[in-house]
DNA sequence: CTGCTCATGTAGATGCGTCTACCAGCTATA
DNA sequence: TATAGCTGGTAGACGCATCTACATGAGCAG
């Protein structure tokens, strides 16, 4: 036992496969060198040293051929990376209505770096679900308001357009598309719209909520825009600059 | 330019000097190799080598001796590597709370590992929270319901306490906080409440909301707690127990 | 113009995590 | 009981990312 489990500072790799070895005995009653192995996509020769680091580290139980087996300290630390997981699979499927694969990989690889604090931070997002009526509410929705169709997000009867939203909360400003503005004009991003690869692309760029946008100059037909976005030049499909929606300062 | 920007797969470290030299650049006008040092807090000489790793893949301008600067191809990684990092932080601080210095660390983390998916879904989160009026509303209501006092959450006037939430929503269970469970019986956990290091201990020995809880002996004191969850046995001490909530079916 | 100083680059080492190729030991079966 | 075949371990290599120690080079001070 090298120290108490709570202070020990593990590489992701370790805690992947102490997380492997927690499922395997979990699911199979025994882990194998080479269930390891194959649960990871290593090969078996890369198990060895990893065993023996754990080891070391007084994680696991290794005997030479022998089954591998957690100690109560790995069983400790495996709980720790599995509850990370488990929150974050969760807030990923659940909140964010990521499919499960994807969640599952974003979670994996999350799990190594998410704190205590955010993960405190993501149980009280989900007890505040679970326990409030109204926490249910904004959850369901969060998601009919963001099923975004066309670039446009469709918000149930009581939530109207975005556009009416918009108006409503402020008459300084006036809602607008990208694609719409004359060059030398700015305003504040509020909606990116689009999907998949085009959405991508454009967030990528830095193209967030909030942030401020510049027309610097349309081509004639409309197509290339270049804009200006937190200091830097790029330039934008006319598709693309349809989908974001600002709003703009009323002359 | 080794291949197009956005097929390039970098490792973590690199994604790491790639932001760091876009920082530097934006700010003071040129990166130097001891600057991208100081703000990695690396060795000058663990930088040249990273830099000529970068220089093949066509990311950076980079002659001996000279300023470094990011090429075009290198600008797009850089603006995508950022973008994920302001998501993330955006959704730290302003979602679930987390102060500023923590909420950067763990961004500067998670910015390696954030899908496109993962990523693309907390910005329509963010484009709820800024354009649904009930968006900003439920976001005020989840803040004030998950300050967490004594243990207990306190929810504002119209949610008053978790207990008369639960009740209303299911008359085949009834609420009642771990401590006060007979052994045998089993519940739900509904909210882990706590604070600090006590609450994290829980949550790391995986007790998340909506995992089964079963208790299976109590020292005469009532102060260790033997409990199962998923399978698996630990003991809780009395104070923890207190702070966790539970719905339990009526008999 | 000469040399000092400091930033930068090079060499060589270390540790991790992976690989391929090969060796050892157990089991099952002819 | 002998051995074929699977499982696991060992050896040696590689690439990354870091380090320390040392070499180089460029600009400024005299």
């Amino acid at each position: 036992m090298a120290s108490d489990a709570s202070t020990i500072k593990l590489t992701s790799a370790l805690e992947d496969y102490i997380e492997t070895i927690y499922q395997l005995v979990r699911t199979n009653k025994l882990a194998r060198v080479k269930d390891i192995a194959k649960a990871r996509g290593v090969r078996s020769a890369s198990v060895t040293p990893a065993m023996k680091r754990l080891a070391d580290l007084g994680l696991i139980r290794y005997e030479q051929r022998e089954f591998i087996d957690l100690t109560p300290d790995g069983e400790v630390v495996a709980r720790r990376i599995l509850s990370r997981h488990q929150v974050l699979r969760r807030f990923l499927t659940q909140f964010l209505g990521i499919d499960d694969q994807r969640a599952e990989n974003d979670a994996c690889s999350m799990e190594h770096s998410l704190s205590p604090e955010s993960m405190s931070g993501l149980v009280r997002l989900f007890e505040f679900m679970d326990n409030c009526p109204e926490g249910s509410r904004l959850l369901d929705l969060f998601h009919s308001c963001s099923l975004v169709q066309d670039g446009i997000a469709a918000c149930p009867d009581d939530c109207s357009s975005r556009a009416s939203h918009a108006k409503s909360s402020s008459p300084t400003e006036r809602p607008s598309s990208l694609d719409q503005l004359a060059p030398g004009l700015a305003g504040r991003v509020v909606q990116v719209g689009g999907k998949g690869a085009v959405r991508q692309r454009i967030l990528d760029m830095g193209i967030l909520p909030g942030v401020r946008v510049q027309v610097e100059r349309v081509a004639p037909a409309g197509d290339p825009i270049w804009i200006k976005v937190s200091g830097f030049q790029l330039s934008l499909r006319r598709a693309e600059a349809e989908s974001i929606q600002l709003m703009v300062p009323t002359a």
